[in-house]
DNA sequence: CGGAATGTTGATATGCCTCAACTAAAGTGG
DNA sequence: CCACTTTAGTTGAGGCATATCAACATTCCG
């Protein structure tokens, strides 16, 4: 439990941050992209997809948009008639508590789907933002609802989707409040990695972490100053490296040893 | 973060918890139980649901089951053809931590469906028990599927329960992570206070809540000792009675303000 | 009535927060 | 391309909220 009072620079979002309904600059698709192969690559990691379903899913249009580094795609309180697709880098959700500070509550990554609950509850309870530069592609709901009704297996892919997203923050909820400092953090990591990896996202050992100090602390509810020496204390165990947004684990054994990882509740196990 | 120790007596739970499968001595209910009107309650507070939609609800079979305080209904890892509804009392869902402890992830009372996503996802990431005394309705989820495919809207409504069920547990990271030990407690009360309110099970200014202040303190990350202090405060406020399996809230402007309560995100605004 | 579970209190320890200054790196404009 | 500004990371000192330990009191329940 850190601070209880406006952040310090840094952890509450940068000025430029705001959200700004779509625009006649942003990029419209053209057919077949390459981001439905990110977006199918993700749902068959944990449903069964066949050619009917996977067609169907292609004829899926969007418009991608570019976020800068801390931009709001969408605030608290505010309605959506779309869904986002990660497709490159990364976005935070977060709640503002009151004060201003930030709580972060889960990070997304290629294929995810970080709004995707807007499908069906008219108000958002959280703010989604870049973390670093990252690229979405925005899905008008009722294109979504459409596929949704012609393919039972599409919908309940999606609703798989937010399942395990709810999963995730279970996790986290046993993670802030069964673990200390460094395991935390670990686990945070740990999850990251995983996730990256299923993605495709992992480059030998190294994945992109597009997070500073005071956001890792803003999701853990650790101060900057914890992380920063938590940090430093896991890179002498040599299991980690963790720098300029890169994040590079030397060895996960040791990573998820410290971390008590077991990623049962990703639920990724075994899917032909 | 209490104690990464095996817990001390109170926090894990009791030996005879266990969980069994459905057996004889089970009751069947006869058609038209007062179940439905109960689930169907929870369901029209956040989804609008038309005459067909209800009496394709109503239709739903499904065997009750009484809990004794502590029982499992289900373990974590495990799978399952069934998904419950509690009727009476309350249930708690937890990660089981490495080292025993437990941490509690949510409580569910009449109406809440506390382990539907078991629905869509092979394996239980957590295990679900009773608090206090419970009973709760099993339904086979080939009859759930069942009425899912034959009315969008009704699917529509168990995604809909999932998805608030979600931000609950993200409201569970923000308040972990971004309150201190009293503010913590006191949201805690609120969300259960106001959800048990539009559940109508509060009784003029008290609610049943057969929990411990082990088990407060397993669901919010602090030591028993500190739950036991921070309640004495809390009482000193006069904004709450907490004894004996009661919550009593005589002031709820005072503690929602110390809770920095805000029910947004339990999506019960304007439903007719 | 007796034993177990639960709640209460006091004393002590410590992990993490806070404050504050400084260093390093990255981005910006002249 | 270098001076400047901003952002991110690092280090040290000190305090406090909360954990821990250990009795004891109370309530519950068979």
């Amino acid at each position: 439990m850190p601070l209880l009072r406006p952040a310090p620079s840094g952890n509450v979002g940068p000025p430029h941050a705001r959200a700004r309904p779509a625009q006649a600059g942003d990029k419209i698709h053209p057919s077949m992209d390459a981001y439905h192969d990110i977006l199918l690559r993700k749902l068959k990691a944990h449903s069964p997809l066949d050619n009917a379903d996977e067609k169907l899913l292609r004829t899926l249009r969007g418009r991608t948009r570019e976020l800068a580094p801390g931009e709001d795609l969408i605030h608290q309180g505010e309605q959506s008639r779309m869904s986002s697709v990660v497709l490159e880098g990364m976005v935070g959700r977060y709640h503002t508590l009151p004060g201003g500070r930030r709580s972060y509550l889960s990070f997304h990554m290629a294929g995810d789907w970080p709004d995707l609950q807007s499908l069906l509850l008219d108000q958002m309870d959280h703010a989604v933002c870049a973390a670093g530069k990252a690229t979405i592609v925005l899905i008008r709901h009722d294109q979504i609802r459409a596929i949704c009704d012609r393919r039972q297996t599409v919908g309940d892919a999606l609703w798989r989707e937010t399942l395990i997203d709810a999963a995730i923050f279970r996790r986290a909820i046993s993670n802030q409040g069964g673990r200390a400092a460094r395991g935390r953090i670990a686990h945070f990591f740990c999850e990251l990695f995983f996730r990256a990896q299923a993605a495709g996202l992992v480059d030998g050992q190294t994945m992109a972490l597009p997070l500073n100090q005071g956001q890792i602390g803003d999701a853990l509810g650790l101060a900057l100053v914890t992380v920063n020496r938590m940090l430093q204390a896991l890179r002498k165990t040599r299991a980690i490296e963790f720098r300029v947004g890169k994040l590079t684990v030397r060895d996960w054994n040791h990573l998820a040893k410290l971390a008590e990882f077991d990623p049962d509740y990703l639920q990724m196990a075994a899917r032909p």
